[in-house]
DNA sequence: CTGTTAGCGCCTTCAC
DNA sequence: GTGAAGGCGCTAACAG
């Protein structure tokens, strides 16, 4: 039983013998209403099935109550943690999420942003496909120009200029690389042989470039005769195993080994697995937490960064900007803290 | 430098020198409008920055492009699995999600469905908060008189008519009882206290149900003697694992335990291991995989489902459904694979 | 407290 | 191929 038409707020009014505006009034600015005259609209409202319509509502308002989610994984776990406090903090706010998962593909983020501004979007979270200074988006004029409060989380767009919750990437790498200095490269251990593997995410990304800094950083004059190996990804796992794989071929199994990310860590332990090599044959070390590995009493010792955190601030962050769209753009770092 | 109004079709009109509905149908209908003049709006609009009003035409031609997704629980990540399809599919067929994670609060889903009905959703996929026979939501009339398509996806409602892709639970149930009775409770093997424990969902469930009673009519005849042990949860981790444990104190440990889910019987692993038990000291089966355990050679059997495929189903359903609106409503079941 | 008027941006209908 | 008028449903602004 399809309804033929929808009912409206005239339907209503005729209901009850009033105008559009009384009834309009009496379902948003209950205050401003006679309660008599409330009430009969109410039960009108509900006998009649009434329901809004959203987009009459923008159109006059021409505000929304949406706020767009841009995110290149929902596969993701530290992804999908912070879409879910993004969620539960929006819907508080009365806010309603639209979720668009990019899948990497630059020119369907590109799509994304132009459905968003279609929707005169409150604000956006966006985690662009990519953190590489010359990944230049077109829509960044249109954004920009729209006014519409943006805030990046984890992953930003060089020099874009808008706000950003992102993650403490040069304390990450000190910290590991700290701890493998005590644990792995102490100097009453050392062979002379003594190999870092580092497996990153694409050689340009800034959060693997600010992961690796942080490594150089912490082993800079303490570890003499230690060579740091990079080799470079894309934060997805098959990619990680197949690259630690060749290495584990040409070099032997390295001092310990470094994933920058939880797919890349998981991609390196494959890797040793496929190749015969017990996980706890050499240090391996992540950054986010390997997920129920706990319960199997394997423990890999790693930095974990509470995505829940981080997507909360994020969406703060976004209603003060939406509150006062003057204010400045603000970074905010979300440092994690070392497991093991 | 937030935009002071935005642009419109009648700023571009006025810049070319035509009406506005020669710019609508340039944009629109390319093919209604000479090819000149059509180069002519093209430019204009992507100088001046046009953004078209989705509000506006949605209040115009009372229908959108959206879909609604709503959904109990991202945490899970066989929902996230899911919503990665249905979104990936969505977007080529033009549609952009709004997703809705209930939280497991009935009262949310409520206002979830409300929201999507003032947006005029195209269409809602909608995995409920709760599969048990007492939970009548309040809007389902609402939504029914809507018209609107609507696919349930896992998890259904008792007597909603709407269509839905559904897992095997009784095949699931069936095909794990027979594993443990090759494996577990072989006739050779009977010590006269076999004791299967299974980790359940909520007591009324319908998953749940349909799961026991593939296992009861697998088990029947087959095994008598084998005591089963039921103990209900709500598909969590941390109320399965309290209440495994507590039973170990009970009973100690019985020859299988079969959780209902992934997070049961991640649950069931970590009572185990907190009772001191090595997790291959009695039989443990689930349904759904547990992710990478593979990886350091663990291995727990388990049916794994294609949430996948099923969300691209769902999606199917949708759109078909959205096409004709008369047709019969469908409930598709997906079955699953016995992994070990 | 309630009503009148008008318009948000777009597109359908009918004319030219 | 193009234009003029009107209305989708709702709500600001100003009456009364």
């Amino acid at each position: 039983m399809a309804a033929s038409r929808n009912v409206t707020i005239a339907d209503i009014a005729r209901h009850v013998g009033m105008t559009n505006i009384t009834v309009s009034r009496a379902l948003n600015r209950p205050e401003m209403v006679r309660q008599a005259t409330r009430e009969r609209i109410e039960q009108a409202a509900l006998e009649l099935g009434y329901v809004p319509n959203a987009f009459a509502r923008g159109l006059k308002r021409s505000d929304s109550r949406l706020i767009g989610v841009v995110t290149a994984s929902l596969d993701n776990p530290f992804y999908a943690e912070m879409i879910k406090a993004i969620s539960r903090h929006a819907k508080q706010h009365d806010y309603a999420i639209m979720l668009f998962d990019t899948d990497g593909d630059a020119h369907l983020e590109s799509m994304a942003i132009d459905t968003l501004l279609s929707y005169q979007a409150a604000g956006i979270i966006l985690s662009p496909v990519s953190d590489e200074p010359d990944y230049r988006p077109d829509y960044l004029p249109r954004l920009r120009a729209s006014g519409i409060a943006v805030v990046q989380l984890d992953r930003t767009l060089h020099d874009s200029g808008f706000s950003a919750v992102v993650l403490d990437n040069l304390w990450a790498g000190e910290r590991v690389a700290r701890y493998l200095l005590t644990h792995a490269f102490a100097c009453d251990r050392r062979t002379g042989d003594d190999r870092l593997l580092v497996v990153a995410g694409p050689e340009h990304s800034r959060i693997t470039c600010e992961r690796l800094e942080g490594i150089r950083d912490a082993l800079a004059g303490q570890a003499d005769g230690v060579a740091i190996d990079v080799l470079w990804g894309d934060y997805t796992l098959a990619p990680a195993a197949e690259a630690v794989g060749d290495y584990l071929k040409c070099h032997g199994v390295p001092r310990a080994i470094f994933g920058l990310n939880q797919l890349i860590t998981l991609g390196a332990l494959k890797a040793l697995q496929q190749a015969g090599i017990a996980w706890d044959q050499t240090r391996v070390i992540g950054i986010d937490r390997l997920p129920y590995l706990d319960i199997f009493d394997i423990t890999v010792p790693c930095v974990v960064h509470d995505g829940y955190h981080a997507g909360a601030q994020a969406l703060e962050q976004l209603l003060a900007q939406m509150r006062d769209p003057q204010a400045a753009s603000r970074t905010l770092t979300v440092r994690g803290e070392l497991l093991t």
